[in-house]
DNA sequence: GTTAGCATGTAAGGAGTTACATGATTTT
DNA sequence: AAAATCATGTAACTCCTTACATGCTAAC
């Protein structure tokens, strides 16, 4: 019955804990923090709210400050601030698959070095074996569509994926540079940009 | 309460129009048909098989040809390949949104290159909107997080987007060329390839 | 004969959307 | 004063997954 939907929660936690929101800025940061096409809609949120509430994660407080009206700011309570310190540092399987991989990577700034190239590492293996697996389905006649416009686009599936994993390689390269200095010459400065 | 995902109604009739399958290969295909990383379960799929034979679009039967164990073997009616002709030939927005687009494409051999234009473009401009709505994002400090993996993770999103985008104009290109040969020197044969 | 894979299904529930319902505040 | 936008919520419904339950056939 409770919400459970990890990568809505972290979002909000993450958000949370740079400062405090009310509901309706929230929805417009969590719809834009990846990508997505789609927009997180109230019947969503709200309900996630409430359970954060419930659970003691987040604090529903009447605004204070300014002169605003009938809007209700949340913020973290100590409860909450654990709870995402564990899920930025989780470096499992959940921060790998398609829901949950982007709200990991944008709160990386929460997470060490080591839990970041972890968790880049996971996502690109499963790519890779999401590629193994399309690549040895194209050849076969046998039991695939040979159509032209289906294979262009399983072509053009597994070219995304596999910028996808070049793109990950830099990264984790960029990752662990940082997370072991032993081996870089005296006097480099820590790197700040993560595309140079 | 009947099953109305046009997607997967439509991958099945179209994987059908070729040839009858039992649910059991259908799983398979439908997987492989887009690239998926999420396999189909047969508890989405089985009701869907259920709720198209009620509304007679498919038929089941039991083999009769070679020496096969207990399954059934979908096919389509006269009904099912008329409304899969419908669907192939559809260039509205239903066409255009994330879960439809690529079910679509597969199929573009079933329709005309009028058609096929207009969802291509009709994909495209959905894409460029979402770009135009990131861009904007992207600068202002105020409302987003200025964090460099937040805006790493974006500009990552908008380049792929981009790249799709560059894609869609190669192929709309290509079909153009198709559907009006009028402009086309004489003596061009008819171009096969999708990407040549 | 028993294990492994083929094949078909159901029940329960999670995660999210749409549509609805309501009201306050700001702008025109 | 009307319209637009800000803001919060609920109810019903859809789509899909997981986990379960069942039994056939082929291979060892």
């Amino acid at each position: 019955m409770g919400t459970r939907g990890t990568a809505l929660e972290m979002a909000v936690l993450g958000l949370l804990h740079d400062t405090p929101l009310h509901g309706y800025e929230l929805r417009k940061q969590v719809t834009g923090l990846l990508g997505w096409g789609r927009v997180l809609s109230y019947g969503t949120l709200y309900p996630c709210l409430k359970s954060l509430v419930r659970r003691g994660l987040i604090a529903a407080g009447s605004c204070t400050a300014e002169t605003r009206r009938t809007r209700i700011t949340y913020s973290l309570t100590t409860d909450g601030r654990a709870r995402f310190a564990a899920l930025a540092t989780d470096a499992g399987p959940m921060a790998w698959d398609d829901d949950n991989f982007g709200v990991h990577f944008a709160f990386f700034a929460h997470s060490d070095a080591r839990t970041r190239v972890r968790v880049l590492e996971g996502r690109r293996s499963r790519l890779e074996e999401r590629l193994d697996q399309a690549r040895t389905a194209l050849p076969r006649t046998r039991g695939g569509r040979d159509d032209p416009y289906t294979r262009e686009l399983q072509r053009h599936g597994i070219e995304s994926v596999e910028r996808e994993v070049t793109w990950l390689t830099e990264l984790i390269e960029t990752e662990r540079a940082r997370s072991t200095p032993l081996e870089a010459p005296a006097g480099t400065p820590t790197p700040k940009e993560t595309t140079p």
